[in-house]
Order: C-alpha cells, then sequence, then structure tokens
DNA sequence: GGCAAAATAGCACGATCGTTCGTTTATGCG
DNA sequence: CGCATAAACGAACGATCGTGCTATTTTGCC
C-alpha cells in the first residue's frame, strides 16, 4: 500500500512525508537530508559540516547519509546549491514582480535584508561561506564563488535598471553602489548576530536611503564627488 | 654557554631566536607558538586551529605545545588576545600620534583598511571570528566580543571627536557613521580576500570619503534625511 | 658543576572524522 | 505476487582530534 506516512526514518519529520509523493524515495530523503544540511551549516559553518551530525539529526546511519552524495565535499556542493535556489526563491524572484527600476532594486534589498538578519535559522551562507573559503581553493569555493557572483551580477543589473529608468543620476557608479550596498548588508549581519545590536536592521535601512538619496536622478546641486 | 642560536625546535625561525633574550625560555617558546597560530587562524579560522598542525608547524611535540595552554579552548583564546595587542601596535596606537579630530580618525581607517586587505598573512580575525563565533557561546565568542567592541568603541570615540573638533556636522549621527563605515571594511575584506578584486581598495576609500562628506560640518545645504 | 624546577617529549586513551564494504531491507514495476 | 533494483544499515578502517600521564631533557640559579 502507498501509504504517506510509511517509516522510513525521515517520517519523523510529517511535513517532509506529506509531500506529494512525486519523487522517488531516494531523491525525497536526499531532499530532507540537504534541508538539514542547509540548518547545519547556517550554524557551524559549511566547513563544521560533519557526516556523522547529520546522519544524528535525521535519523539515519553515517553509511545511508554518505551514500546520498558520494563525499563530504559533494555534500558542502550540494548545500551551497541548494542555498542558491532557496535564495533565488526567496529574494530573487519574488522581486521580479515588483517594478522595474529603483523600486524593484529597494525590494531586493528588503528581501535580503531579511534573510540576513530576521529569519529564524538564518546566518547568510553566502556571508559565512566567503568568510571560511577566502584561503581554501577547490571545489566548494568554485561553487559558492560563482553562486555569489551570479547573486551580485544580478544586484548590478538592478542597479543599472534604475539609471536606465531615470531613478538614479547617470553618473551613478554602478559598481561602486553595489560594493558600498554590499557593505550595508555584511555590517548588519555583524551586528545583528555576532554583536546582537537590535537596532542593526534601522541602520541599513537607513544607510541604503542615504545610498540611494546620494545617488537621486534629482540632486539639485554638483555635491558628487570628482 | 648562553648561545643566542641554541638547539631548540623553535631555532628554525632565526628571528625568534634573534630576540633580545629578556624573557625565560618558556614564555619565549609560547611567544613563538602563538604566532605560529596567529598565521594558522588567520588562514583556517579559530575553528580550524588544531594542536597537531601547530606543533608540526613549530617543530615541536603535541604536548609540548599543549601544555603552554591547558585547552584548545585556551588557546584560541590567546591567540584573540595576541591578535588585539597585534592590532592595537600596528592600527589604534600609531594613529594616536594624528592630529584629534578627522584627521585622526582618517588614520584609523587607513590602517585598519591596510589590515584587512593589503598585508601577506591578513585576514582580520574579528571579521573571520565574528562568522565563526556568532553562533557558538563560550569563552571564545566572549573574549572575541571584548575585543571587537573595544576597538569598536576606540573608533566612536574617534568619530565623536570629530563632530567636537568641527570636522563633522554636530547633527551627525555616531553610531550610524560606524555602522556604515564598518560596513566599508567588511565589503574590502569580502571583495579584496572572496572575489580577489583588485579595485576593493579604491572602493572602500571611495565609500569613506562619500560619507565623510555627508557628514561634513561644511554641508550648504539641509540635505540630511530627517 | 650540581640540582631543583621548568620545559618538552613520548605514548596511549577515547572520540570523532570521512570513507569502504558486505549485508539487509525497502521500493516499485511487470 | 515476485523479483530486480535501489536505499539504508552496521561494522570496521585509518587518520586526526584534544587530552591525560610519565619520562626525559633543558634551563637557570647556587
Amino acid at each position: 500500500m502507498n501509504s504517506l506516512l510509511h517509516d522510513s526514518p525521515l517520517a519523523r519529520d510529517p511535513d517532509a512525508a506529506v509531500s506529494v509523493r512525486a519523487l522517488p524515495k531516494g531523491q525525497q530523503t536526499r531532499a530532507a537530508i540537504l534541508d538539514a544540511a542547509l540548518a547545519l551549516a547556517a550554524q557551524i559553518g559549511l566547513e563544521g559540516l560533519s557526516i556523522g551530525a547529520l546522519a544524528e539529526v535525521t535519523g539515519m546511519s553515517k553509511s545511508g547519509v554518505f551514500a546520498h552524495f558520494g563525499s563530504r565535499e559533494e555534500l558542502q556542493i550540494s548545500v551551497v546549491r541548494e542555498y542558491h535556489v532557496k535564495f533565488e526563491d526567496e529574494v530573487f524572484r519574488p522581486a521580479l514582480q515588483i517594478e522595474r527600476g529603483l523600486p524593484r532594486l529597494r525590494a531586493l534589498f528588503d528581501r535580503w535584508l531579511k534573510r540576513v538578519s530576521v529569519e529564524i535559522d538564518s546566518g547568510c551562507l553566502y556571508i559565512s561561506g566567503a568568510v571560511e573559503f577566502d584561503d581554501r581553493p577547490g571545489p566548494v569555493r568554485d561553487a559558492l564563488l560563482t553562486m555569489v557572483k551570479t547573486w551580485q551580477a544580478a544586484l548590478g543589473r538592478a542597479i543599472r535598471a534604475s539609471v536606465d529608468a531615470g531613478h538614479l543620476h547617470p553618473s551613478t557608479d554602478v559598481e561602486q553602489l553595489l560594493f558600498e550596498i554590499h557593505g550595508l548588508i555584511l555590517a548588519l549581519h555583524h551586528d545583528a548576530r555576532f554583536l546582537r545590536n537590535a537596532g542593526a536592521e534601522e541602520r541599513a535601512r537607513r544607510g541604503f536611503q542615504r545610498l540611494i538619496a546620494d545617488s537621486a536622478a534629482d540632486t539639485r546641486s554638483g555635491r558628487r564627488i570628482a
């Protein structure tokens, strides 16, 4: 019988078992493992991910977990990829619904900000991964690098679109603005997660406001720095 | 005989042996171990620090290294403290020679920037540590937190002094400015070390320029955001 | 030079790591 | 239902981890 609540170890998470059973069993558990891995990596980092801990959390055997990925490195890469699609789903794609130009840029920043600071099991893998792997060459770093660059490129396009739409001044230095916006997010991540400063989110918003105001198309005087 | 080039395993690093022999042997090797630990931690992070690797690098036995600290955790804390005094020596203290107010703030930022991006075995322990320990309570996190807060407090004082000296506008939000300056350094760290973007240093400088210009005392109009 | 004390080495421990392999169980199609 | 296949398990491996212990060596003062 095709019971939805079969006695797989993963049935401990009812939500996972309820999912519409379109996938074969293997992919299904793989997805559940990845889910747990994402949460675990957000806490202790990609390098802290251990197959043993993952097995314990999912209620499986170490070799059972291992078999789905073939190596720890492949697991890490899978986690990075999984985070990327989640990031696209929750940050990038919804903002595409918003009007092109500055409004969309605002939406992107807003969702990004929320992702970094507010969510329960937050901690941005792009940020922690960048710090962990800035001196560790290899496939994991490469994967991470690809995803981060993809995201930054998307942000860059949103800024440029704001310029083209006339929302930002034509002389806007896109890369520079991207750099500074990124800095605000990083500072938010630092202050919210490490220092546990409550006001960090508001500070990031204010910084963004000022950045936009400085680059606004209706700038009155030649205040722009040569 | 009191030879300067004795046959301690640490004599492999000639510079260490040359040091003026004021310290007893114990402290001397301890310092050498810490030196190696700092370099190692800058590469693979505080959590990646292992006594075994440290023993290999210094040419000592594991237990020999271990005896100097009593526990891995104590080693990590010692590394944090050591980094702190180095940071004070190379970033904070020299800037005190510079004229109070904006010039000193500039000097602080400048030296900070250099520390984060340029130096050979760089990688700021404050930054990587913050990411590693934002979800790991314990003495190491506490030590890190103390040092970072100390440094931020010093920066905050420098900003306030710039306001008091009339170099920045009286309405300057000190905490906000501190937040955004910190963001620039974090973005620099990210872009220089992870993305390996050459232009990052210049971007950070430009961001700082703009921040200062926006808060400058001779602001002409009521451009300030309510 | 001798001698107490400090510093370092050597060895072993339990734990955990990633990984391999052979076996057992579950799945899903005919 | 039966059966080939996929999935998960269990046990073991070599390595490395932090940490005790006891020797041995080195240091620094008399």
